[in-house]
DNA sequence: GGGGAAGAGTGGTATAAAGTGGGGATTTGT
DNA sequence: ACAAATCCCCACTTTATACCACTCTTCCCC
């Protein structure tokens, strides 16, 4: 369980700290791909991510998703590793995609864990409208 | 398995770099083919390459291929070594049929690797209509 | 509460690896 | 014999990786 939210710098190589609170989850390596919508990124631990792909797997062999939709995704993910700081790359395509630049949020959503632009997270936040918390608090 | 997105430059002797991240997987040589339908190629391993080949002969003996499909396969398929700077050849036959000329794409998808002409694979990544993520994130 | 140690986050530099382009010898086919 | 294609080197640029240094916060322990 992911919690937590984290304002990180993005240096000039892509290269972003992990939270320790985080990174203690990941062994040596993880998964960082491009959320369906690509509002965001998101990371994954190394047992979620092939489990993600074995449910997607399964899902094709059922014609119940696309080749495109394989294709999107797996090209999309890159596995990460840690330097001795914690820090991973995030590639310039990844970037690009969430249009992050210089800072990003790396939020802990529950069973994932999700990088966004900062602009882009406010108005996560900001989305108050579909907040009915009585349905479930 | 195979992640990942690589813009790649074919140069006028048809030489393309193979993405360092795959070609760790290659020892020597592996196997290009045409994909069917030809919108792109396949990039096969050793052992993925026979695999494949077994599982259409198997088909063809259960009738559930036909042999114009074998002749097709099979007789597009080249095996390619890697020079010293890792790059393989792409024969002009192969380069054709993709619509590769000066640049390609070769992206890590899942279980293959795939070569596409780049405008041809934004087509691919355009292609949103299929995304329900929701189903197998 | 103050001092010290440990951990977390950030920035820079040096080295290695990856990617690209080209020349020239050798082979192939006509 | 000639032209085209292929192979084998070499050279250069860009990008990634490994290291090292510094600050700031937190957490102990005295």
């Amino acid at each position: 369980m992911h919690l937590g939210k984290h304002h990180r710098s993005v240096d000039d190589k892509g290269r972003i700290a992990m939270p320790a609170t985080f990174r203690d989850a990941f062994e040596d390596t993880g998964y960082i791909a491009k959320a369906p919508g690509h509002h965001c990124l998101t990371a994954y631990l190394p047992n979620d991510f092939t489990a993600t792909i074995e449910r997607l797997e399964s899902l094709l062999r059922e014609g119940q998703a696309t080749q495109n939709e394989y294709r999107q995704f797996t090209s999309s993910a890159v596995e990460i590793s840690f330097d001795a700081q914690g820090r991973f790359r995030l590639p310039r395509e990844l970037r690009d995609a969430a249009r992050i630049e210089d800072s990003a949020i790396v939020a802990g959503v529950g069973t994932r864990i999700e990088i966004w632009n900062p602009d882009l997270w406010a108005g996560v936040e900001a989305d108050t409208d579909s907040l009915r918390g009585e349905r479930w608090l």
